[in-house]
DNA sequence: GTCTATATCCAGATAGAC
DNA sequence: GTCTATCTGGATATAGAC
């Protein structure tokens, strides 16, 4: 009995999770808007009748996945932060991380996709306003202050963090964009264009870190 | 009743103007599907019936301003590449140009914002990804070609080129998004961090090319 | 040219059978 | 839990009066 219910909470969490896939890939392609809740059934493979057992709306489904890539994207921007490693050190991990991530995950340049039709369209649900609204900055915050760190070791060059940060974030949402866009024939940028700016002298790290994205 | 036809005819182009306009904020604030052909009626102060005696439909206004866009991005771009500058001189020229509209120019960033749906959304009119296929790729040759002739001469770092071309659109469209995001509370970011990019030694240059932006 | 009224269609959500 | 059938609302586009 218990086992059931276990059972049954099982794959009750794996239809979710199916259901959220594909709608990732789905909202990702076309828009909140564009996409209509018949679509997510019939790419789910489940009815659409179904789908409200699950969902209450098309606009809750949109809100659960901004709600958790935000939650992987800021634990991951805390957890590098609170390594122990040199803020040059950080910074090389998260370009070498970010770029391996564009390049090989599908999910995250749709996770990118996502947020970035949160953050710029007016037309999404209140909820994942207010996700936005209270989460979108952390990414940007951690990146700032590891950029303060390193200006006060001389390790990074001496631009405003703020603006840093945000050129970063700029790159990397960018890049994800384009990826998203050109599929297939996207190829990442050289990562030492990157540490470039961020590091006066590059020196020999930059081969070392390119060679490492290969693993 | 030539002059009477010629005053319709100015009448019809200013009218069809108005429309393409709120059309334009209206998709870059909400997206093309979920902008209701009845938004634009009345933010345009005319009846939905009569729109349809200009655009056949909601898909054409969207198309009329990809087009448009392309037009004048494409054209400015390689109107700067025709100039009798150095490349260094060309880059600077662009930077300098791209962020005073993106910090002073509304609707330069709700063009980036159509175009990015345009790129990235397989919910758009096809006539519009015909566009898209041909002209998307201009602005980044040219970026390319210019970046080029600049290792040539020794100005400009030995990256890849295609990788700083790319590298260098992902910042701007970034910038735009994030203006078109947060509107009023958005700063340019110092202008060095972009030559940084490109140019070994910013030197003084640097300086001069941020106060130019003031003007 | 311009409007109001309306036909048509389609998407979101619900009801009810199994 | 899962489906099919259906209700309901709303958006596009058209028709027809002025």
């Amino acid at each position: 009995m218990a086992r059931n219910f276990k059972q049954n909470q099982k794959m009750r969490d794996e239809r979710r999770e199916q259901i959220l896939s594909t709608a990732l890939k789905l909202f990702a392609a076309k828009g909140l808007a564009a996409t209509k809740i018949s679509d997510i059934a019939v790419a789910s493979q489940i009815s659409q009748g179904l789908l409200y057992h699950y969902f209450s709306s098309k606009e809750a489904i949109f809100v659960e996945l901004i709600r958790g890539a935000f939650a992987q994207l800021n634990a991951a921007a805390l957890a590098l932060e609170a390594l122990s490693l040199t803020p040059r050190a950080k910074l090389e991990k998260a370009i070498r991380e970010l770029l391996h991530s564009i390049a090989d995950s599908e999910d995250f340049a749709r996770y990118v996709l996502l947020i970035t039709q949160a953050s710029v369209s007016e037309a999404i649900p209140p909820e994942a306003q207010a996700i936005m609204a209270s989460e979108h900055n952390v990414p940007y915050a951690v990146i700032e202050r590891i950029v303060e760190a390193g200006q006060s070791d001389g390790s990074i060059k001496p631009f405003v963090a703020r603006d840093l940060a945000l050129v970063f974030w700029m790159i990397i949402k960018g890049l994800a964009l384009h990826k998203a866009a050109h599929g297939a024939a996207f190829v990442a940028p050289d990562a030492r264009i990157l540490t470039s700016l961020f590091f006066s002298s590059t020196q020999n790290e930059g081969v070392q870190l390119y060679a490492a994205s290969e693993e």
